[in-house]
DNA sequence: TGTATTTCGTTGACGAGTCAACTAATATAA
DNA sequence: TTATATTAGTTGACTCGTCAACGAAATACA
């Protein structure tokens, strides 16, 4: 197998065969493949987001957050409550029952995060970080500068 | 926006970010969300490979396969063939239709790699592509593993 | 104040993608 | 040769994710 030329076709490829490692995982725990990124966000980082936030953050259309909000909350992952000040917005905290799988479920991350660099340097990881970063920010500025100028 | 520090976070959210440029472009030509990795695998290499070949290039199931190609096919993009030898495989191939918009749709991904990368030196493309190239083997070798010892 | 516009979330319809069960063709082995 | 197992592709049922349309709450503005 060659190095792609095209960093688009890598990225997707990486990003399927990581699925393959994740699937069964998360299954264990009865999370669906729809909605590990959104347990992931609030309970490693923080929660009390609106699901439109997410959205943004997970770049996701906001139907789908709405319907993967709804199936964590069924499964007890997580429980919502009306923000007080705006009442559109809808606040998305983790529960007791996420809390106590935190630990086994947050290694299923640091070990596929441990396979996909096992064979990097401290400084090789950290240029990646870099690389991957400024990707990001590019692809998304672009994005968000065609919708303000063309579309929104 | 900081840097993540999960691997998988950050090829995941520059993957969906790249859907957001990659769908409205290949609508015009006609092509399908779904589809457009296998016509960009057969258009920009070469065609005359199976859909058995074609998922595990791609990490999809075959049924999705099946189905993504007939949409090629009924949209007049590929058109299949039987193989002589195994009367099993299905060899797909692209057809002039695709041949013709081959340039003008080469350009998308050409200008969206570009737009990823539009701040990198030469050096740092370079880093880049061996960091991906190393990522992809890393945990293709280890679902292979496992597929290999338990699974199968 | 009342009217228009924007924002957040939901729903319905649909294409994308997975999983399991199946058929048909080939390969293996007695 | 015949029985068995494997491989390539298809189908049905299901979840994931998008798009467009909608309702309700908040905001902007006359």
């Amino acid at each position: 197998m060659k190095p792609y030329k095209s960093f688009i076709r890598s990225i997707l490829k990486i990003q399927r065969t990581c699925q393959l490692y994740i699937y069964p995982r998360i299954a264990k725990f009865g999370v669906g493949r729809g909605q590990w990124y959104f347990l992931n966000r609030l309970l490693f980082e923080n929660d009390g987001l609106n699901q439109e936030t997410l959205s943004e953050e997970m770049v996701v259309d906001k139907a789908h957050t709405t319907r993967a909000i709804r199936n964590l909350e069924e499964n007890g992952f997580v429980c919502c409550q009306k923000d007080e000040i705006d009442g559109r917005k809808k606040k998305v905290f983790v529960t007791e029952k996420s809390r106590e799988i935190e630990s086994d479920y947050h290694q299923i991350f640091k070990d596929l995060n441990a396979i996909l660099v096992k064979d990097f340097s401290g400084e090789e990881k950290e240029a990646l970080r870099n690389y991957l970063h400024r990707m990001m920010n590019n692809i998304q500025e672009f994005i968000d500068e065609s919708e303000r100028t063309s579309g929104h």
